[in-house]
DNA sequence: TCAATTCACATACCCGCAGTATGTGAAACC
DNA sequence: GGTTTCACATACTGCGGGTATGTGAATTGA
């Protein structure tokens, strides 16, 4: 193996392993030189992968993130109807915000860990954006009635997050389902009228 | 001064110090020995009067989440139909939760540190019930479209907490208006029809 | 009223872990 | 094939949370 291949190679297992550690653990019980010895090396390279701690897990929650807003993009893409599209892609994040990872990581440690701002430059980067962009559409399109975007992608966007966290703690089966008809509730009074 | 007034006289300082150095450093990089000091006391007496500095972050939260609940129901109770207090109590969540600390103790280290479920419970009991049992009413009485209440809580309560901490970052002094605003459209859309 | 007890702290200490400084040996380059 | 690079390993420091124990003044009870 090549140096950069071996380079690459322990980079990419020291992220698979600090996002199993960071998901199951949460990012203030995770120990830095624990994720290495796991993966074959010491805390120093660790430190040559990664600027920090945090530096592992800013990089881990940018992955998650990733794959999140690129399912919700799929659901989207999977309707041709810019209102089906908005509905599927919402419909697809309750269900994926579920998954334990996208919760702990996500959801939960990254806003405190990574601060306000970069967490929303993230989110607003891979998925809050998607959300402005179709509601943007719909806004023009004279379907939602006129009004500042702003807003209210940070209002669904919040609403979509909690709702989330509360499906993956819930026992109901059920619970998704009614979540989904609850938001498509709140997205059906946005309707023109 | 007896024992027990100067024992609750420190416990307080210490709850209003470490309150202060919460909402202004955040969870993390408040350390006990400081506030402690800050106080004319030392670690000793914190470890004391808290189990620990997660305990004495958990006081915290507590009396802001107490605080806050209060805002919103004193809002509320300023109208008298059913549907008027629950605009009034979420236009009045939104604008006490762009304080500074509110927004750093309760919304983003609380969740991550106390971990949802012990924050949940927090805001159950003095926000999220209010608002549980204002949609309750509202759709007993047949003015919100019959629906379960919980899932459309949670949606509710998640949208309001993320548009808080986004307000609290707006420069724009229209922000508020705007998202009281959105968030009538969203509850306008859940009057039964 | 004074000895015994309680208790609200102070003092001293441990240790886990993030971060850093420096060494090293094998691959890449010239 | 000598030099440089670089992907790590090793060894160390320091901060800070937590704990174990001491202490003196307030409280209590006979």
């Amino acid at each position: 193996m090549s140096r950069a291949e071996q380079r690459e190679a322990t980079r990419r297992a020291l992220l698979a392993e600090g996002r199993r550690r960071f998901a199951a653990d949460g990012y203030h019980d995770v120990v830095l030189a624990e994720v290495a010895q796991a993966v074959g090396v010491t805390k120093g390279a660790a430190y040559h992968h990664f600027e920090s701690k945090l530096g592992l897990f800013r990089a881990v929650v940018a992955e998650v993130q990733r794959e999140l807003g690129e399912q919700v993009a799929a659901a989207a893409d999977a309707h041709a109807d810019p209102w089906e599209q908005l509905r599927a892609g919402c419909h697809a994040f309750l269900a994926a915000g579920r998954d334990p990872t996208v919760r702990r990581v996500v959801l939960l440690d990254a806003p405190a860990t990574l601060g306000w701002d970069e967490w929303r430059a993230l989110d607003e980067e891979f998925s809050a954006r998607h959300l402005a962009d179709a509601l943007t559409a719909l806004v023009d399109a004279g379907v939602v009635a006129d009004q500042p975007v702003e807003p209210l992608t940070h209002l669904l966007s919040g609403a979509m997050n909690e709702a989330a966290l509360w499906l993956a703690r819930s026992a109901d089966p059920e619970a998704l389902v009614s979540a989904q008809r609850a938001l498509d509730g709140l997205l059906e009074g946005l309707r023109a009228r």
